[in-house]
DNA sequence: TTGTACGCGTTATCAT
DNA sequence: ATGATAACGCGTACAA
């Protein structure tokens, strides 16, 4: 059942076979006719794979993230997807698990034909690397585009699509401010994560700039996850002079902290206002529902994948951060400090 | 940079390459010290593509899913990647967007050799063909099993791994019914969706046994999202005999209702008890903590996958569905009904 | 417009 | 233990 039946049946030659499903404006009407009902008659479908390899393509796109379940990723994914679609790419993916993996498990992908480019969706991996060998094997750079996260001074020939993380959370930060907070803590992600560092440093670059002081024991890290926001919460609230509002890296800790300020009795925003990052779909229906800020995230993925195609392409897409554009939304789990 | 070069490079055949690469044990180590040496320095990476397309197989699986976006699936999938990796199959993506897909589109992945086999994940989309072609073009069936959704008695060649959806449900309703409730409304999924009609069977069943009646106002359609579910607990909240208890055939549909019946000013469990399906990682630190049915979810992702590598290797893995066990994990959402 | 024939990079068979 | 060579299915340059 491959083309050569379906020309023999046909009584062409494959390359006519070819033709006829390449080019189809190529064949005379007579001739398609005679395919396309030997075709039907077999039920001959093209080998994907010898076609992929006779063309020297995969198909095929890698994206890596750090966790499937995250809601905010599903966003990110329906802009790839759409993309993908559109150029005839499948996408396969791979989690990290928060885990780091060496820099070359992912331009080996590439070099090793496993597919054409590698999309890398807020994964540290390749900005743990100082020393990071950013050329392959060949001397060549892969085609991969950075989704979401900040790419290092280092990796700069990488291009990477994002929100300003470091002005979004400052401005989260400014939102307290402006509701008369002084003490303001914040539960970052991995210490590792530069899209973590970015939003502590615009969260201590608006307080600085209130003239604010940080207690140390205000910065605590919540691993990115619902349970590592839970144990950074309870160290937060035992604290003796008690944070009157937390900003979280993210929403996922956003809601595991939520958890804990109602387990010790406490009420949101009455006694403690509570704001998260990224908008998932969950934010608005908390209890109260969630501050937080917005990202484009079917933009970032569209924008991502089709960067990533151009470069597949071959065509120069540049280096630099493409930066669009957040918004902060204001909901009811922020309000004034107590008394 | 193929392997010819690392051949020529080392003075040896590509065979001899081939061989180091794929069964070292056959190559004197003298040989192998300078095939190794020759790899290293071209950099040489064996060409996927060409090894698969020789090989026949892509080493790909296709799973398919409603929404990546849904917490329950991260689980699945965590148990499908470590029996991926072990196999050594790469994993694409699907999504369905809740969207119907004709059979063969499935079916076609596999003929036209994009892929090995397939994941169906709570997909409705075969269920709905009553005369479906189960059998492909050449008169094979593709390898295909179905996780956690049940499968429909026309497509019984199909193998499956899921939960006892209906025994689960009615446990749920049990326990309703245990605390005093005599009016649980039930909050389904897709009409179309087998596993969310199980599931409503087994609250029917339960609901029979005990002798209550089901008002036909007490069963609504929440799409499967939280806004479809937002809508459905709002017409039950309007009900003159409102539901004392509403149990939703999955926790993404909870976390709606229970948003919306806070809305309403009402409590729970005091006014309103709520019992959701999945104990996704949300379900405990839900204000309050959400009564739900738990699946094992690593397990079924497990069993799934190992089950299509044996299908995928010719092997007979019979049909049928292969049954992992729920569990009831009673939290906060659910007590006595009120006075 | 159609057919012939080669090559893509790898694995596998068969000699040596 | 190693080498020569034939496939795998498709696309395409070139010839007809």
């Amino acid at each position: 059942m491959s083309i050569k039946d379906v020309a023999k049946l046909a009584g062409v030659s494959i390359a006519t076979v070819s033709r006829y499903l390449n080019s189809p404006e190529a064949v005379r009407e007579k001739t398609r006719k005679k395919v396309r009902e030997a075709i039907r008659q077999t039920g001959y479908a093209p080998n994907t794979l010898a076609r992929n390899f006779r063309r020297g393509k995969t198909s095929l796109v890698v994206v890596v993230l750090p966790s499937v379940g995250d809601p905010f990723f599903a966003g990110v994914m329906r802009g790839i997807w759409r993309v993908a679609d559109e150029e005839g790419y499948s996408i396969l993916i791979r989690e990290t698990q928060f885990n780091t993996h060496a820099f070359d498990e992912y331009t080996d992908i590439v070099f090793s034909k496993q597919a054409d480019g590698i999309v890398l969706l807020a994964s540290i991996s390749p900005f743990m690397q100082g020393d990071a060998e950013v050329t392959g094997k060949g001397g060549r750079v892969p085609p991969i585009v950075v989704g979401c996260e900040a790419v290092a001074p280092q990796l700069s020939p990488f291009p990477s699509v994002r929100v300003d993380n470091a002005r979004a959370a400052a401005e989260a930060t400014e939102h307290l401010i402006g509701l008369g907070h002084k003490r303001i803590a914040f539960i970052s992600g991995l210490a590792a994560s530069l899209l973590t560092r970015d939003r502590e440093q615009g969260y201590r670059s608006a307080m600085a700039a209130a003239g604010l002081a940080v207690s140390e024991h205000w910065v605590v890290e919540g691993r990115q996850t619902l349970e590592g926001a839970r144990a950074a919460t309870r160290r937060l609230l035992a604290l003796e002079a008690r944070p009157t509002a937390i900003f979280c890296a993210n929403d996922e800790m956003a809601m595991g902290a939520m958890r804990e300020i109602r387990r010790a009795g406490l009420r949101i925003p009455q006694d403690i206002s509570v704001v998260g990052f990224d908008d998932i779909r969950y934010a608005e229906i908390l209890d109260p529902p969630l501050t937080t800020v917005a990202q484009p995230v079917e933009e970032i993925g569209e924008r991502t994948m089709r960067r990533l195609c151009r470069a597949i392409d071959g065509g120069d897409i540049g280096a630099g951060p493409e930066i669009v554009s957040h918004r902060l939304v204001v909901r009811e789990s922020s309000a004034a400090p107590p008394k």
